[in-house]
DNA sequence: CCAAAAGTGTTTCCTTTACACCCATGC
DNA sequence: GCATGGGTGTAAAGGAAACACTTTTGG
């Protein structure tokens, strides 16, 4: 029933097929009310013009997170502590790349407020794309970055309800109102904000209260207390995402 | 900022760094209400004799779900439609591999009743080991395997709360008490079974009736309803674990 | 004063939990 | 009859949803 393992593990080095082994990033962030991810328009075939996720090849000494950290702070510049970055799958059809077989480590994350890459001479280069726009399917992007796109946002929707990921899409310091936004942002959806007070907040060390407050805006309102993320990464019970 | 992404993901293939590509699969089974992974003793160095996860090259043609099949049906000699194979993650630390550098593509698989092993003269070499001799620290796996192992039975246990993969432990036709059970076994707990009941069939066409009963043990008992998987692959709401 | 936003209270409803109880079978 | 396991009923407790209400600011 079960074959003898003896030759299972145990390789020549000098016989295995060759593969490329590359990470991709899907970075979200959020401008305006609005989720985005950075995409870049390639300059050369195959899809050339087309968008795409950044990413690049794994150097030989380097973990794949590491690799991903590294492409993540080339691409954007940004070198922050408070980033979040987890693999997301690894995709690797025969012929995902018409030049050769190459498997890739799909990772994604977050980062406040990246300054929007247009504007300088690389414009034409990248973009902060809304989300809205690749589901609504007005943009095909090169390669499979379609299906892996799609499974990050399926990813991050997700863990929005069971984790405190979603503080970093916002400052270190930062309201209830302004992690309401996020959750109403990723979700496209409206939350009530006392229900979503009192959840938020009931779960353990999720959220550390500074005594500090913020200004209101231009038309007034009450002052909302400052939090800093805490040491639980988790929401129990979690926040669920309203149906439809 | 934002770097010109022109040689992003353009490259030449001769300049490619060296990857070994692999499989490695985490089959679960359950014999004698005891969760058991099949592991296989190493018969070359390095970790000789060491207890490891099946697994082995990626193809040059195939895709990684089709060579994590093909690992199983290799593995177990089983080639059987209900089986559940998915995707655990990649794990590519530079020295988890002495020999080389190597990717590996971790899945997880089900499948019910897995004959053992033991008894043929395959015996020494494969094995369905307890979790549960796992989780209490008293085997040590070769390469990465314990880490691979543990994010499996952890993705394991997490996925029965939302999905209707327990069903896979199950033969074709199961009843109610039967996939209970396995619940318990998993999850290592014991579930009340009227609610278990209850919860389980009001998620949608997760479950199918047949006009059918299960035959009574020796000591007697109403006969059961006999089901089959449906459509409907969620379970919503979720099934949750006792805490603690 | 009013508008706006933060935050709390409260009522209603729904789900979960615990466990009692009935049903269908073997012996 | 009794034991065993399948399946349903139900009351109490707990949590979620909707929304009224209070607080603190700007104008």
């Amino acid at each position: 029933m079960l074959e003898n393992p003896e030759n299972t593990g145990d390789y020549d080095p000098k016989e295995f097929p060759p593969f490329a082994v590359t990470v991709d990033i899907v970075l979200f962030t959020i401008v305006n009310k609005s989720l985005r991810v950075l995409l870049i328009q390639r300059g050369a075939p195959p899809f050339r013009d087309a968008w795409a996720l950044p990413g690049g090849f794994v150097l030989p000494d380097e973990t794949l997170d590491h690799a991903a950290e590294r492409e993540l702070s080339e691409e954007t510049g940004i070198r922050k502590k408070q980033k979040f970055l987890e693999q997301l799958g690894t995709y690797g059809h025969p012929e995902r790349d018409p030049r050769m077989r190459v498997v890739t480590v799909a990772h994604w994350a977050i980062i406040p407020n990246l300054p929007e890459p247009t504007g300088g001479s690389d414009a034409k280069y990248a973009e902060l794309v809304p989300v809205s726009e690749i589901e609504s399917g007005r943009i095909r992007l090169a390669f499979d970055h379609n299906t892996i796109l799609k499974d990050a946002i399926e990813r991050a929707r997700s863990k929005l309800e069971y984790s405190t990921i979603a503080t970093n899409f916002c400052e270190k310091e930062f309201s209830i109102s302004e992690l309401r936004e996020v959750y109403e942002t990723v979700w496209n959806t409206k939350l009530d904000p006392g229900n979503f007070q009192r959840k938020i907040l009931q779960a353990k060390d999720s959220l550390i209260p500074l005594n500090k407050r913020t200004k209101p805006g231009e038309k007034g309102g009450k002052p909302a207390t400052v939090y800093v993320t805490g040491t639980s990464k988790s929401i129990s019970p979690p926040l669920t995402r309203p149906k439809t």
